[in-house]
DNA sequence: CACCAGGCCCTAT
DNA sequence: ATAGGGCATGGT
Protein backbone atom coordinates (compact mmCIF):
# COMPACT_ATOMS: atom_id res chain seq x y z
CA UNK A 1 0.00 0.00 0.00
CA UNK A 2 0.89 3.47 0.02
CA UNK A 3 1.81 3.65 3.67
CA UNK A 4 5.29 4.20 3.49
CA UNK A 5 5.74 8.65 2.74
CA UNK A 6 6.69 8.91 -0.71
CA UNK A 7 10.15 10.96 -0.91
CA UNK A 8 11.53 10.69 -4.47
CA UNK A 9 9.71 12.17 -7.25
CA UNK A 10 9.77 8.59 -8.83
CA UNK A 11 8.22 7.72 -5.69
CA UNK A 12 5.52 10.24 -5.98
CA UNK A 13 4.67 9.55 -9.55
CA UNK A 14 4.11 6.27 -8.87
CA UNK A 15 1.70 7.34 -6.05
CA UNK A 16 -0.34 9.68 -8.77
CA UNK A 17 -0.46 6.76 -11.37
CA UNK A 18 -1.37 4.12 -8.23
CA UNK A 19 -3.75 6.69 -7.43
CA UNK A 20 -5.66 6.67 -10.88
CA UNK A 21 -5.34 2.42 -11.11
CA UNK A 22 -7.54 2.01 -7.66
CA UNK A 23 -10.18 3.88 -8.86
CA UNK A 24 -12.90 1.20 -7.82
CA UNK A 25 -10.54 -1.38 -7.91
CA UNK A 26 -8.58 -3.54 -5.32
CA UNK A 27 -5.22 -2.73 -4.41
CA UNK A 28 -4.28 -6.52 -5.55
CA UNK A 29 -4.56 -5.86 -9.11
CA UNK A 30 -3.35 -2.07 -9.17
CA UNK A 31 -0.08 -4.02 -7.51
CA UNK A 32 0.26 -6.14 -10.10
CA UNK A 33 -0.22 -3.56 -12.93
CA UNK A 34 2.31 -1.64 -10.67
CA UNK A 35 4.64 -4.51 -10.33
CA UNK A 36 4.15 -4.67 -14.67
CA UNK A 37 5.15 -0.69 -15.20
CA UNK A 38 7.90 -1.54 -12.83
CA UNK A 39 9.38 -4.66 -15.02
CA UNK A 40 9.46 -2.55 -17.81
CA UNK A 41 10.59 0.48 -16.68
CA UNK A 42 8.05 2.60 -17.52
CA UNK A 43 6.51 3.13 -13.97
CA UNK A 44 7.30 7.13 -14.25
CA UNK A 45 4.99 9.70 -16.09
CA UNK A 46 7.05 10.53 -18.81
CA UNK A 47 7.24 7.03 -19.63
CA UNK A 48 3.74 6.88 -19.20
CA UNK A 49 3.02 9.59 -21.43
CA UNK A 50 5.32 8.76 -24.27
CA UNK A 51 4.19 4.87 -24.63
CA UNK A 52 1.96 3.59 -27.22
CA UNK A 53 -1.72 3.65 -26.06
CA UNK A 54 -1.78 -0.35 -26.49
CA UNK A 55 1.32 -1.06 -24.46
CA UNK A 56 -0.24 0.94 -21.89
CA UNK A 57 -3.15 -0.85 -22.07
CA UNK A 58 -1.55 -4.48 -21.89
CA UNK A 59 0.95 -3.59 -19.15
CA UNK A 60 -1.87 -2.10 -16.52
CA UNK A 61 -4.68 -4.29 -17.80
CA UNK A 62 -4.83 -6.38 -14.28
CA UNK A 63 -5.90 -3.16 -12.56
CA UNK A 64 -9.35 -3.48 -14.72
CA UNK A 65 -11.19 -0.95 -16.49
CA UNK A 66 -7.39 -0.58 -18.49
CA UNK A 67 -8.74 1.19 -21.56
CA UNK A 68 -10.13 4.22 -19.82
CA UNK A 69 -7.25 4.02 -17.28
CA UNK A 70 -4.63 3.96 -19.55
CA UNK A 71 -6.32 7.28 -21.41
CA UNK A 72 -6.65 8.99 -18.02
CA UNK A 73 -3.09 8.15 -17.75
CA UNK A 74 -1.38 9.58 -20.46
CA UNK A 75 -3.53 13.04 -20.14
CA UNK A 76 -2.71 13.38 -16.56
CA UNK A 77 1.04 12.29 -17.01
CA UNK A 78 1.27 14.71 -20.06
CA UNK A 79 -0.52 17.43 -17.96
CA UNK A 80 1.76 17.40 -14.74
CA UNK A 81 5.06 17.22 -17.35
CA UNK A 82 3.66 20.15 -19.26
CA UNK A 83 3.06 21.94 -16.10
CA UNK A 84 6.87 21.54 -14.73
CA UNK A 85 6.59 18.20 -13.27
CA UNK A 86 5.69 17.02 -9.53
CA UNK A 87 8.16 19.58 -8.41
CA UNK A 88 6.99 22.16 -9.83
CA UNK A 89 3.53 21.33 -8.49
CA UNK A 90 5.20 21.04 -4.98
CA UNK A 91 7.00 24.24 -4.93
CA UNK A 92 4.10 25.99 -2.61
CA UNK A 93 5.56 23.26 -0.34
CA UNK A 94 9.28 22.76 -0.74
CA UNK A 95 10.74 25.91 -2.73
CA UNK A 96 13.57 27.53 -1.12
CA UNK A 97 12.70 26.56 2.37
CA UNK A 98 13.81 23.01 1.99
CA UNK A 99 15.58 22.98 5.10
CA UNK A 100 13.99 24.94 7.57
CA UNK A 101 10.32 25.11 8.95
CA UNK A 102 7.19 26.34 6.21
CA UNK A 103 6.87 30.21 6.05
CA UNK A 104 3.41 31.53 6.23
CA UNK A 105 1.29 30.62 2.99
CA UNK A 106 1.65 34.37 1.81
CA UNK A 107 5.37 34.38 1.26
CA UNK A 108 5.16 30.99 -0.51
CA UNK A 109 5.81 30.90 -4.14
CA UNK A 110 4.21 28.50 -6.70
CA UNK A 111 0.40 26.88 -6.76
CA UNK A 112 -1.50 26.47 -3.22
CA UNK A 113 -3.56 23.44 -2.54
CA UNK A 114 -6.89 24.76 -3.73
CA UNK A 115 -5.48 25.92 -7.27
CA UNK A 116 -3.68 22.68 -7.65
CA UNK A 117 -6.82 20.93 -7.34
CA UNK A 118 -9.64 23.18 -9.68
CA UNK A 119 -6.77 22.33 -12.39
CA UNK A 120 -6.74 18.93 -11.36
CA UNK A 121 -10.23 18.08 -11.63
CA UNK A 122 -10.28 19.46 -14.96
CA UNK A 123 -8.46 16.24 -16.22
CA UNK A 124 -10.51 13.38 -17.75
CA UNK A 125 -10.47 10.53 -15.00
CA UNK A 126 -9.13 12.80 -12.17
CA UNK A 127 -12.51 13.41 -9.78
CA UNK A 128 -13.03 14.91 -6.09
CA UNK A 129 -11.16 11.80 -4.30
CA UNK A 130 -8.26 11.27 -7.25
CA UNK A 131 -7.68 14.95 -7.04
CA UNK A 132 -7.42 14.84 -2.96
CA UNK A 133 -5.42 11.24 -3.06
CA UNK A 134 -2.73 13.00 -5.24
CA UNK A 135 -2.69 16.29 -3.07
CA UNK A 136 -2.37 14.64 0.02
CA UNK A 137 -0.18 11.21 -1.10
CA UNK A 138 2.33 12.28 -3.50
CA UNK A 139 2.38 15.80 -2.93
CA UNK A 140 2.04 16.32 0.97
CA UNK A 141 -0.92 18.96 0.81
CA UNK A 142 -3.16 19.28 3.90
CA UNK A 143 -6.08 17.98 2.18
CA UNK A 144 -8.17 15.06 3.32
CA UNK A 145 -9.28 12.23 1.34
CA UNK A 146 -12.86 11.65 1.39
CA UNK A 147 -13.34 7.88 0.17
CA UNK A 148 -16.42 5.40 0.69
CA UNK A 149 -14.66 4.00 3.96
CA UNK A 150 -14.76 7.30 4.93
CA UNK A 151 -18.03 8.13 4.17
CA UNK A 152 -19.30 4.57 5.67
CA UNK A 153 -17.73 5.37 8.86
CA UNK A 154 -19.37 9.01 9.55
CA UNK A 155 -22.62 6.91 8.81
CA UNK A 156 -22.62 4.29 10.72
CA UNK A 157 -20.88 6.46 13.85
CA UNK A 158 -23.61 9.05 13.25
CA UNK A 159 -20.80 12.05 13.01
CA UNK A 160 -22.30 14.50 10.39
CA UNK A 161 -25.80 14.95 9.07
CA UNK A 162 -24.91 15.46 5.45
CA UNK A 163 -22.47 13.23 3.39
CA UNK A 164 -21.71 15.16 0.45
CA UNK A 165 -17.97 15.06 -0.51
CA UNK A 166 -17.61 18.67 0.09
CA UNK A 167 -19.20 18.99 3.71
CA UNK A 168 -17.27 15.82 4.77
CA UNK A 169 -14.08 17.27 3.70
CA UNK A 170 -14.40 20.39 5.30
CA UNK A 171 -15.97 18.64 8.22
CA UNK A 172 -12.46 16.55 8.86
CA UNK A 173 -10.54 19.55 8.01
CA UNK A 174 -11.98 22.38 10.48
CA UNK A 175 -11.18 19.36 13.32
CA UNK A 176 -8.07 18.30 12.74
CA UNK A 177 -3.90 20.09 13.05
CA UNK A 178 -3.55 21.13 9.15
CA UNK A 179 -0.66 18.80 8.85
CA UNK A 180 -0.20 16.35 5.93
CA UNK A 181 1.22 13.27 8.19
CA UNK A 182 -2.05 13.93 10.43
CA UNK A 183 -4.23 13.84 7.41
CA UNK A 184 -2.22 10.59 5.60
CA UNK A 185 -2.40 8.15 9.26
CA UNK A 186 -5.53 9.04 9.89
CA UNK A 187 -7.17 8.08 6.44
CA UNK A 188 -4.94 5.47 6.23
CA UNK A 189 -6.34 4.23 9.32
CA UNK A 190 -9.83 4.83 8.66
CA UNK A 191 -9.07 2.95 5.63
CA UNK A 192 -7.76 -0.22 6.97
CA UNK A 193 -10.46 -0.20 10.04
CA UNK A 194 -12.72 -0.59 7.01
CA UNK A 195 -11.28 -3.07 5.69
CA UNK A 196 -11.76 -5.03 8.78
CA UNK A 197 -15.08 -4.51 9.10
CA UNK A 198 -15.69 -6.02 5.74
CA UNK A 199 -14.61 -9.19 6.55
CA UNK A 200 -17.11 -9.64 9.59
C1' DC B 1 -21.81 -18.53 -9.64
C1' DA B 2 -22.39 -13.88 -7.54
C1' DC B 3 -20.39 -10.08 -5.58
C1' DC B 4 -16.93 -6.75 -4.60
C1' DA B 5 -12.88 -3.45 -4.73
C1' DG B 6 -9.97 3.53 -1.54
C1' DG B 7 -14.28 6.36 -8.93
C1' DC B 8 -15.35 8.75 -12.73
C1' DC B 9 -17.66 9.88 -17.18
C1' DC B 10 -21.63 10.39 -19.78
C1' DT B 11 -26.43 10.70 -20.53
C1' DA B 12 -31.10 11.27 -19.32
C1' DT B 13 -34.59 13.16 -16.30
C1' DA C 1 -29.15 18.47 -8.93
C1' DT C 2 -29.37 13.56 -9.05
C1' DA C 3 -29.81 8.73 -10.82
C1' DG C 4 -28.25 4.92 -13.52
C1' DG C 5 -25.33 2.37 -16.86
C1' DG C 6 -20.68 1.43 -18.46
C1' DC C 7 -16.01 0.51 -17.76
C1' DA C 8 -12.90 -5.02 -16.53
C1' DT C 9 -9.92 -7.56 -13.63
C1' DG C 10 -8.76 -11.07 -9.98
C1' DG C 11 -10.07 -12.63 -5.20
C1' DT C 12 -13.39 -14.76 -2.12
Amino acid sequence: MWCRRPKTIRQREEVIIGAILTQNTNWQNVNKAINNLKRAKKCSLEAVGELPLAKLEKLIQPSGFYKVKAKYLQGVAKYILESGGVGKMMEFNYNIYQHLPLPPPQLRRGKNARELRSELLTLKGVGPETADSILLYALDFPVFVIDEYTKRLVKTRKLARRSDYEYLRKLFEANLPKKFEIYQDLHALIVVEGKEQNKK
